[in-house]
DNA sequence: CGTAGTTACGTACACCGTACGTAGTGCGCT
DNA sequence: AGCGCACTACGTACGGTGTACGTAACTACG
């Protein structure tokens, strides 16, 4: 029998280190900094166990001394980078904070712009997704109302910037490792959706399209997304 | 040189069917519906060329000659899928419209569970989307705003459905296909999560879990949030 | 009627996650 | 002190993936 469990795991709750046996040469962080950084410069795909092995100049195999299976590894990388995650005294004014957290995560996910697809309510009981969390509650402090509910406004703020955030990336994102520009498959999708408008089958839209869009300011749109999601949890006055 | 494209290429924008050659022996309409029967019955990552080829009864090469890439191939699964929604005359009352579209996409993604992980922006030209979109707009034709501003809106509806649904779903999901069951998972997660709170670390996240929860109803919660979000974009006054 | 463009599909390649077996290492217990 | 066992390390191998390429059959157009 050997020691691996035939039961759910927890990569977190594996002791790191067990005494027994020589000393591991890598640790969790290693791991982690290591896959983050192969995402960071090839993109999501690349980070296969055999890359991240290379990458630690190891084994391939010897990688599942520590990841027992490659969803940890995701897991672990996604705590990594939400170590990024500044904290400070909750200002008192719960809005400004809340704001600062939304723009501060979208910073987080365009510097890592795999994050979007390997957030997962799943990994939020990660150490750092618990200082994250814990964070947030405090600068909701001043609010008045239960933490079920201040729960549901953190995880529809969270929602909403990753959402914001795949939309912002989602053509850039397709860029890396594809052999046409991102641009050139724009233009495709607009042109093809330009005929579509131009059947006439689809009025509305038509009207939206020739509507006069102004500059289109990525930072307003999102910045006014996030005012929308606190005004519908603010209190009413 | 073959027919193929070295250029980039909307699956919409290409004809079904050329005139030259034999006639094909599959529409795209047959191999959406092979590909979705196995999502539905086996989960997205069954879903591969070799598995629809025989869902199909063809040569897995064969399937190339209608999808060139499998992206093309998800495309089409959520188009196919997006013509489910139902359509109905605006009842002049918006904010009920958006509610019944809200829930119908819900159900949608209820029955199709791998709907949230393949729901792109980038897909939103695919000719059911187009009349989705259509309708949604239909809709709110009473609401006095831009265009734009009303597409912001129907984003943000569809972002907050799908990331609900996609907690909703994140445990069962992983029932398919994982040797233990998502209690189990789930029991380890919670377990873990409980012996880090218990550390005292973490005040306000114990305020939160020993706070009397209530019967959880994910319903209630679904039609809280869609409300909140109306609620963002509805004319104050 | 030829021929060009299409369909059909078998073979092959590079890569993936990971089960398994083996060898070496050093802590903990007796 | 020294035995034993849990641990690290890692090579090999298997079954899967997406898809490039080559070949043969077929049909609508010039």
């Amino acid at each position: 029998m050997a020691g691996r469990a035939a039961v759910p795991e927890v990569i977190w709750a594996r002791p790191e280190r067990t005494g027994r046996g020589p000393k591991p040469a890598y640790t969790r962080a290693d791991i982690a900094a290591a896959a983050v950084r192969i995402a960071d410069a090839q993109g999501l795909d690349a980070v296969s166990m055999r890359h991240v092995a290379a990458e630690l100049g190891c084994g391939t195999m010897s990688l599942y001394n520590y990841v027992p299976r490659k969803e940890d590894l995701h897991e672990l990388m996604v705590d990594a980078v939400s170590g990024e995650h500044e904290q400070w005294e909750p200002s008192g004014d719960w809005r400004a904070d809340m704001l600062r957290i939304g723009r501060q995560t979208r910073e987080l996910m365009h510097r890592h712009p795999w994050l979007p697809r390997l957030m997962s309510p799943v990994y939020g009981f990660s150490p750092n997704a618990l200082r994250y969390l814990e964070h947030c509650l405090a600068c909701l402090d001043p609010l008045d109302m239960t933490y079920g509910m201040k729960m549901q406004l953190v995880g529809m703020l969270n929602g909403v910037v990753t959402m914001y955030v795949s939309n912002e990336l989602a053509t850039a994102e397709r860029t890396r490792s594809l052999p046409w520009s991102a641009e050139q498959e724009n233009a495709a999708r607009i042109g093809y959706l330009g005929s579509q408008v131009a059947t006439g089958a689809y009025p509305r839209m038509a009207a939206a399209f020739s509507e006069d869009p102004g500059p289109i300011d990525l930072e307003a749109v999102f910045a006014f997304a996030l005012e929308r999601v606190l005004d519908a949890f603010a209190p009413k006055g």
